[in-house]
DNA sequence: GTTCCTGCAAAAGCTTTGCAGAAGA
DNA sequence: TCTTCTGCAAAGCTTTTGCAGGAAC
């Protein structure tokens, strides 16, 4: 099961991360908007409620989730960073029209090359591009 | 086999897209480097042939090289971005240590999530993140 | 009192864009 | 001649840094 809010609240106590109301703020962004949201996405939409946030603790909360390993960034455009508070090991699909990014199961593990035999994983991503089916029956929609 | 620098301008020819001098001798460079440079370690090399090479000339082919799908983006971390010539699917392993991207042999398409059933993949991307053998032995030693 | 969190402004980096001159067909 | 390739400079964006005020303990 994915981690719920009180549960990270546990794990950032644990590692004697104080648990600011901006960080917890951006700690319940993350866990109920699991839409991989971008550094802009968070702030706007924190900024609602927060009126004096700014960017720069959002980036510097994330930096220390991250940090910590509650949070993961995922890379896949190289303009836009975005973060996943699910760290378990999982692929992600970003459809190049919408802009969604869908998470799938993927059984990562059993994927060991020889060539990395000698080499110590501490990380493996696996993200996948194209079209999602909402996108896709639309345009057939269309023609 | 990888594709050759011939090969590879063979599909330029056929793609209609002009060889001047400037995109073949970024073409060699990627055929004859394959690190997965950045646009910077590209535009630095090929500086010393080329002293009036500008990195606006090496931005525009790199997007050229990409559009036509010659050459591959690999997007590891969110700062720097590398290009492939090699677009076969394959895995990268980046050290975290000595900042090397070393390839491996994956065998991505025996992995189709169920999620993704009506979506229609473009693209497939595995990368992993650790410490490799060299770096691993070299801190050994100085332990 | 000391620590560290926050937010503004500036700086830093990377990439794109506009435009004019040069090269090529 | 007409197209397009090239390169400078400027702009655009995202992210980081420096610093000072403020909150928390």
């Amino acid at each position: 099961m994915n981690p719920s809010f009180e549960e990270i609240k546990q794990e950032l106590k644990k590692r004697n991360i104080s648990l600011s109301y901006h960080r917890l703020k951006v700690l319940e962004y993350l866990t109920q908007n699991r839409c991989h949201p971008t550094v802009e996405r968070i702030f706007t939409s924190l900024q609602r409620e927060i009126p004096t946030l700014s960017k720069t603790t959002v980036y510097n909360t994330l930096r220390i989730l991250v940090e910590s390993g509650l949070v993961r960034v995922i890379t896949i455009e190289d303009n836009e960073t975005r973060y996943d508070i699910d760290v378990r090991n999982h692929g992600h699909f970003k459809c190049g029209s919408c802009g969604t990014i869908f998470d799938f199961h993927i059984d990562i593990d059993s994927l060991v090359p020889v060539e990395l035999d000698q080499f110590r994983i501490n990380d493996k991503n696996v993200y996948f591009k194209g079209i999602c089916s909402g996108c896709l029956s639309n345009s057939n929609e269309n023609d």
